[in-house]
DNA sequence: TTTAAATTGTAACAAATGTTACAATTTATT
DNA sequence: AATAAATTGTAACATTTGTTACAATTTAAA
């Protein structure tokens, strides 16, 4: 287990001995479930920490007339909810259930902010990976607030372009895994796509994009 | 400033003299600025803990030709960036610029962090700030997820059901408000909502909503 | 009360996207 | 190389939402 939790986000860069005695003066305990077994409803109280040792999670988001909606999935050695362990309302965002059997380390809310307390650099990494949360979420709704398709084409090859520097993107999913990404049906993306290259925006390949008009591509996100 | 600060947020259940005590042996500045003023651009590192005392902040969020996009106030006592002082990418997501003279105080993160291991009490008010921002954007995120307007005033209809219990929802919005709400202009909200009571769903008031079809109101957000 | 302002209802038309179905092409597999 | 599978291109049509403009109604202000 110790392994495991070493190298995990929460007890990064804490030495073995230091993650030792953390673990002697702070009580724990191992969770073991099935597969198949539900582990936490929504509203549900939070209430502890728990980070995933062994095995898969999965969260179910379920809508008002009780139907499934997006699930995410989970794996070692990531914690559980880890932003919704604290904060007004502390209580589970989606349906918690086992994939597969495994364990997971369980540390009561109060207990874990004593442990928190106690560790500084735990305390850091535990608020780094809430912080990291919300940002995600952050540029998530950015990218949700775009509304046409051709501006979420131009978010997501503006945002390539800088990393790579260059006007020339690598491209790794095909229009259909983008097509889901980007939350439209497939044929939608593949029009818009050929819309643009006929307006010389871009020239799509099946591994890359070449932005041949920036401006245009800019003024798409300006308005 | 320390009445201010025993109202905030993050040294909520503080006493006085404990933040006396704690701002003793804590590096901290109080920074004047001016309206008008640029504190902070986008992509520039935080690095520092910011609480604002007096006055009131503007940020806004810029699009990649350089026009400025949505504007978010921001009035005392509350944290400036609080979720993107730590966290992968600890950098300023929009641009903040002072909308009235005023005064916030600057702790740097290093003296921050050094704050949050001495006194637990701050620690769990951070964390609860930075969980509660994350819990407030991953609803966003549901919502925005919504496509139709249909949904979408479904949704917040079922939200505020939850609460009063009862079939009758108060509105104390007008419909241009809620179309801004949505993101979605208005004639095509009002379309929608008359839509609805030809159907029966709904019988739309100028101060209320009554819900006569539950069922077809969740069958909405079913699929 | 009268006037002005804000809100809501309505309509015709444009634009964007979804739906469905199938063809063409490319890539992977045997 | 031949076949199967996946991906992409295409098209006709439906649906949803935006755009624009103006009328009707309600609320606020003079």
């Amino acid at each position: 287990m110790y392994q495991i939790l070493l190298n995990s986000p929460l007890f990064r860069g804490i030495s073995p001995e230091e993650l030792n005695g953390l673990f002697q003066r702070i009580n724990h305990q191992v969770r073991r479930f099935r597969s198949g077994e539900m582990l936490a409803q929504v509203g549900e109280d939070v209430g502890k920490a728990m980070l995933l040792l062994e095995g898969r999670l999965q969260g179910e988001m379920v809508d008002f007339s009780g139907n499934s909606l997006k699930i995410e999935e989970l794996d070692p050695p990531q914690m559980v909810a880890a932003a919704f362990l604290y904060g007004p309302k502390s209580i589970f965002p989606v349906y918690l259930s086992a994939k597969t059997d495994g364990e997971m380390l369980v540390i009561q809310k109060k207990d874990f902010t004593a442990m928190l307390s106690m560790e500084s650099r735990v305390m850091v990494n535990y608020i780094n990976i809430v912080s990291g949360k919300a940002q995600f979420l952050s540029g998530k709704i950015t990218f949700l607030s775009l509304k046409t398709i051709k501006e979420k084409i131009a978010y997501y090859l503006m945002q390539r372009m800088k990393f790579s520097g260059n006007k020339m993107v690598a491209i790794e999913i095909t229009q259909t895994g983008l097509s889901d990404l980007f939350g439209v049906t497939r044929p939608s993306l593949t029009r818009t796509i050929l819309e643009m290259e006929k307006q010389g925006i871009l020239t799509w390949s099946r591994d890359h994009v070449a932005v041949n008009d920036l401006k245009k591509l800019q003024q798409i996100l300006g308005k």
